[in-house]
DNA sequence: ATTAGGAATATTGTATACCAGAATCGCTGT
DNA sequence: ACAGCGATTCTGGTATACAATATTCCTAAT
């Protein structure tokens, strides 16, 4: 017999492996690992005491974060965070660009007209905060704008991929955006994706979101200082 | 001191957690997980004791292989292979159109003549064997033709991703050989990648490529017919 | 003083023990 | 016979104990 009432299943994911990878995760992602002088290496026995767990959660923990290639596990060694060279950049760059500009040609397809709408209001936004160069609320408005793009493609596997390297990227954004809001031409770029977007020209949003993120790409390549030297001695 | 010979590095990868997930992996991609009757349960004590390791490098080798997509790990319930319907599979091959559409642009600038011609003759040598009509040599071909695009992208975070979605599509592609073996168009679809990509044409490459793969989306999600109920119920 | 060697220590990898929740089986009552 | 309920068993999740390797520190010899 079926209730009146809808209701959302229970998740039954409240084991502590799971919990502690969501908790250390975040810790990570908040972590300036391209910072000299931050020290890498993750102490087991004190994270698990600190978390309150025992090393067995947490172990399974750390492969979880392992995979998604935030942390590095050298055998008989240790947990490093983990950082990534000028190259390892450009690629995931790379590799988002690819996601984005198919997100971008599905979204040209299944967005309505009142989501479109919204990525509007939203690349308006973008530009008035670049205007009033309020930089936290104009890289908040940028990521935002990325990530609907993603989101109305509709492809929750395109969104997994993507945001998954969005988050591996965030160090790099935070260092680089500074420089980046100066000299980058988000601004029309995005104009001109939400037009063609709107025109239901997957072609030519997919061409132009791809150039955009190439660009950013071969900007980071370019403007690549301060890490890349870092990185290569990780060897230790 | 510096010795007068020199060693390559001795890998330190043999810990059981990572023979254990190699090994599994590879035990798993062979299994005919949409086959009717097919037992999805893993039981992680049977597996410790056929392996010969204990339960804990077992669970962290799971762990690896749930964020592979191989299985699903239910808290308190087990470990089940995962099938995916015929939206995730569409969905996959979707993202796979992006990356391969994207490797092939890049090997319009990075591919030397020489692995063009490579490229070349594995498409020879796949339209022969489709005009023989040997099956599994023809699936092997076609598999080296796609691989080869991508590593002529020289991007290995491109590859990777791209090997995680080709091996996670294993099972459906083997389920789906048969019948995409007469219908589909890939021998002239081949023929014209290899041009564009020989006249250094991204453009036109990359449009030929995503297109043929997305065709192939298309296909899947027309024909499929064997597995979608079975995927769905999987929720008991 | 410096460095090679080795003992002492610390940390990772693995096995085992234990606990709690889930599944199963059987009993009872109608 | 069968539905409902409870005891038992089983299995997954976690903690801890143990083993093996890596690191550190101290000593001794040149």
């Amino acid at each position: 017999m079926s209730n009146i009432i809808t209701l959302s299943r229970v998740v039954p994911t409240v084991t502590l492996k799971d919990h502690t990878h969501s908790v250390l995760r975040d810790a990570i992602l908040d972590v300036d690992i391209y910072g000299q002088g931050v020290n890498l290496k993750l102490d087991e026995r004190q994270l698990a005491e600190d978390l309150g767990v025992s090393r067995t959660p947490l172990r399974e923990a750390l492969v979880k974060l392992e995979q998604e290639g935030l942390v590095e596990i050298r055998a008989r060694k240790g947990v490093y965070l983990k950082r990534r060279n000028c190259e390892e950049v450009v690629e995931m760059v790379i590799v988002w660009a690819a996601l984005e500009s198919m997100a971008s040609r599905l979204a040209c397809e299944r967005a309505t007209d009142t989501e479109i709408d919204r990525l509007r209001r939203i690349g308006d936004k973008y530009t008035l905060e670049k205007a009033k160069a309020k930089l936290s609320e104009y890289s908040e408005a940028n990521i935002e704008f990325h990530r609907t793009i993603i989101s109305l493609s509709k492809c929750a596997t395109l969104e997994k991929h993507a945001q998954d390297l969005f988050d591996l990227l965030k160090p790099v954004r935070r260092g680089a955006m500074r420089d980046l809001t100066r000299t980058d031409r988000s601004v029309v770029d995005h104009s001109n994706i939400i037009e063609a977007i709107a025109a239901r020209d997957a072609d030519k949003a997919g061409d132009l979101v791809r150039d955009h993120t190439m660009r950013l790409g071969e900007y980071i390549r370019r403007s690549w200082r301060f890490l890349d030297q870092i990185s290569e001695e990780a060897g230790s």
